[in-house]
DNA sequence: ATCTAAATTTAGCCTCGACTAAATTTATTT
DNA sequence: AAATAAATTTAGTCGAGGCTAAATTTAGAT
């Protein structure tokens, strides 16, 4: 068990690298810039150091971007288990709603000690998911499998229960909650637009039409 | 309202000059270069750049220690009081002990909310002391007058309630713990040694005999 | 195949906050 | 009043992690 103690600035650029790899293709620099909010000749310069440490935790080719080792990969599930439970419990234990969570765990994420996380893990009975659906890593760090689909590839007639949702964005995520768009919520698709892609989804007793915008961050689990 | 936003290590160096600073003297460079765990050539050169900024919060004389301006006093009592709300919440709601909390709330304190120290005052019904009996500074940022006497002055016949207990090592804090020592309980004083200041203390029904080292770090109230 | 635009890297610089070694000031003893 | 010791400050250096401007590579469009 080694003590890496890496610091919140690289632990954001393995969070953030982790994110962009997922669907298999490595991470540019200038999206990584993007998402961390820094230039992206500061960006090549941290990536150049991450991959000539020690224990390598990045695998870089020169204009080719970035992936993780299985040592940055680990790293980073814990910087996102520290993230999705902190978020699960912000919401469970102080009330936090979902769109004020993650600027806190932003900050949290890098100072708990591995007892803390334990503690609210236990605290909260280890949950598969934090409280925007996101699938929360394990305790022995392996990511587990999403087999949701996105709301936007369901038809009329079809039902299903809301599991993930994927925004960021606290005005959106307010919005929906105000729709009651919200993970454990059960749908219904009554019509569909060929032309405009919208959707009109039914809630309890609520009917929205919904457009691709909306529907393609909606991640469900059809019900048979 | 000022964001000032200072850093982690600013913070720290805040926090420790109200401490030493408490009784009246200024906080000497080398007190505070123990203190904190850093050398007193760069105490130095971080209180002449304290000195020097913008709203001042520090008042330096060379040679002649530091003191708080009333803005760097605000300051610092703001991380105490994050630091004392954070220690009593992870023993009431994490089941952290007294003598665990410490090192979390170190880092902790330095990363929280306005937002999450409110909501943290409030689930815990706004206490007036932490988990070793230190007094939280209010919400607007007072320091609540202390007046409890160290155990070391009460002789026989007398009797306490326990209020704080002013130890930071883990080992004695568990010590104290085991012999039932705790903010809150009730003691009576028994015996009294002139010669080695030893006091024999009934907690209740166990007997102890408490040397100076223990005696002055335990406060308590009188009953009168 | 060439030209251009976008992406990426290099080079040089900066701030923060620490450290060591050396100088200086203050305090204590003789 | 000196001499010595202790405390403090100065000077110079370092690593982390940013930034800008300029050079270079790669990718896209004629
Ligand atoms: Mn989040
Ligand atoms: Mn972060
Ligand atoms: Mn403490
Ligand atoms: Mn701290």
């Amino acid at each position: 068990m080694k003590k890496s103690a890496s610091t919140q600035s690289v632990q954001d650029y393995l969070k953030h690298i982790y994110e962009l790899t997922e669907k298999g293709s490595p991470a540019s620099t200038n999206d990584l810039a993007r998402e961390l909010d820094i230039k992206p000749a500061s960006v090549t310069g941290m990536i150049q150091k991450l991959a000539a440490e020690k224990p390598t935790l990045v695998e870089y080719q020169k204009h080719q971007g970035v992936t993780l080792t299985p040592t940055g990969k680990r790293a980073a599930l814990e910087v996102i288990r520290h993230h999705r439970l902190l978020e699960t419990w912000l919401v469970q234990t102080l009330g936090y709603s979902w769109d004020e969570v993650h600027e806190e765990a932003e900050r949290l994420e890098h100072v708990i000690s591995e007892d803390f996380e334990r503690r609210i893990a236990a605290a909260l009975g280890n949950p598969t998911r934090d409280p925007h659906g996101e699938l929360i890593p394990t305790a022995d760090l392996k990511m587990p499998v999403d087999d949701t689909t996105p709301l936007s590839s369901l038809r009329p007639s079809q039902s299903a229960t809301i599991q993930r949702v994927a925004a960021a964005d606290p005005n959106l995520l307010r919005h929906l909650d105000s729709l009651g768009l919200t993970p454990g919520i059960q749908i219904e698709v009554t019509e569909y637009s060929a032309f405009d892609n919208n959707l009109t989804v039914k809630v309890g007793r609520k009917i929205n039409v919904l457009g691709l915008n909306i529907t393609t961050k909606i991640f469900v689990e059809l019900i048979s």
